[in-house]
DNA sequence: TAAATATATGAGCATTTGTTCATATATTTA
DNA sequence: TAAATATATGAACAAATGCTCATATATTTA
């Protein structure tokens, strides 16, 4: 369990600078001012859930591959298999996430089907990305 | 196995268009050029690795609350946990992370340790996911 | 120096994740 | 219609993840 409940701290209950909950042996807010106003910026929490998963989705190298290469090109599920090296199978499983994701859509062309990107953040998202491990090493 | 190995269409093994590997039951690369140009384009190996551990760090809840907090309020430990109202003890173990990706720093002050962020792409990081997100629904 | 406090960390554990394997579905082609 | 092909998907499983609990370390304070 957490040390204080945000609750407390936004009734009252919390007092300022000592706030002890309960006989816990757990630490004590110090800043109760900060962390509330970091609290009142802080964005909804379907927000940041929804952010957790469209990071979630560039987090793992497979999904990563395949959302950089539809940033160049349409592309059929056996194709990225190739590029990415990767069993069909599995980039069909992960092209699944992506597309719960909303991050690609697909077309249907004979028994192919075509993927492509359906977000338009998709290419910020790997620029900053980029900019920030050339930055970093 | 992936139905045919890109250093197989790069050394020319691969046919254009109709491309077997073996009697494998999988599918065949259907455009090799297109495969080529992305793969020409593709960043190092290395770079994909750095930028799927960036956007990991981002990819939990717990994780994103921290960082987000950091772009606001340098804070102690004890803040964080009341804040994202969670144990110390995660929230250690979660900035170990952080520190480990190089996204956070910390400075000690008494028994206290403060962090603060480590990484100019943060806020940005966050920027573009919040306009994802408020786009997308 | 002893007690209190803030933080860090190892072990354990349940959950999630990413892959493989087998197989289903859909479409084209013979 | 039957065979071939492209993709999708469920089950199984190993690895990674995120938390808790207990405890270690470091610092301050009584």
């Amino acid at each position: 369990m957490a040390g204080l409940k945000i609750e407390d701290i936004e009734s009252g209950r919390a007092l300022p600078e000592r706030s002890v909950e309960g006989d816990s042996c757990e630490c004590r807010v110090v800043h109760v001012d900060a962390v509330r106003k970091v609290r009142a910026s802080m964005p909804a929490e379907p927000a940041m859930d929804a952010m957790a998963e469209l990071f979630k989705s560039f987090g793992d190298g497979t999904r990563l591959h395949i959302l950089y290469a539809l940033t160049k090109e349409r592309m059929c599920v056996c194709d990225i298999a190739a590029l990415v090296n990767m069993s069909q199978s599995a980039v069909s499983h992960q092209l699944r996430v992506l597309r719960g994701a909303r991050l690609v859509k697909y077309e249907k062309e004979g028994k192919s089907v075509y993927y492509s990107l359906d977000d338009d953040h998709v290419k910020k998202i790997f620029e900053i990305g980029l900019a920030h491990v050339k930055h970093t090493r």
